[in-house]
DNA sequence: TTTTATAATCGCAATATTACGATAATACTC
DNA sequence: GAGTATTATCGTAATATTGCGATTATAAAA
């Protein structure tokens, strides 16, 4: 099968599972952090510091967008992308929604 | 190919989108919010709330239990799956540690 | 206008994931 | 011990993901 059945799964499930499902992949995870800390913010610049191929980096720059985690502006002949900082704290909070639910000790756990 | 390079990427940057990965899948959050609100933590009560077959949950579980984030304890013929309160908030606070990043903004993004 | 640089998209191969039926393993019940 | 309930594992089919070369689209530069 290989088909996820999100229409058995709430609204809310299916959203924080593709949040977390776009950040389950290292290379989505370092082009974050290499865009954070401006050591790149354009494709071709990710494609050096990384060692994967460009249309590789360019999938996961697609994947990451679409999540609207980073956005890119034409910057001339090259493509500058950003974290949106907006989107990137509203994801931490829907995390930390998700964390802060109060876990309750079933009895034949403790 | 399908195989990601893993070895390109910094220990940090695999396990961060490995602990993405897992909860990446709308199952796997669910299982979760169910065991959290005590409303199932026997794998056939999940079976009979979510609608997938005993394999497919025992997988899901399987899953889950690789991080560490639940754990299993035989409880006669059943298994009770519960929450692993530490290493839920640990979880959460790497998550935290990499959303607390200074973004820094590029000249080309403002 | 041609060339050049950059990034997106297409098409493909290899591998991974999802889901499930069937079966095995485990432990309670009679 | 035989039967029953529960869960794990195996095998398999369908689909998704990853990665890359080749190509296309876009825009600056010559």
């Amino acid at each position: 099968m290989g088909l996820t059945k999100s229409e058995i799964f709430t609204d809310e499930q299916n959203r924080l599972a593709s949040l977390f499902k776009v950040l389950g992949h290292p290379a989505r995870v370092a082009i974050l952090q290499y865009i954070i800390n401006q050591k790149a913010c354009i494709c071709n610049d990710l494609v050096d510091e990384l060692g994967l191929a460009q249309a590789t980096i360019s999938q996961h720059l697609k994947e990451l967008k679409s999540i609207g985690i980073i956005q890119g502006t034409i910057e001339g002949k090259s493509v500058c992308y950003c974290i949106d900082e907006k989107l990137w704290k509203q994801i931490q909070e829907e995390f930390n929604t998700f964390f802060n639910q109060e876990v309750k000790v079933a009895s034949c756990c403790s």
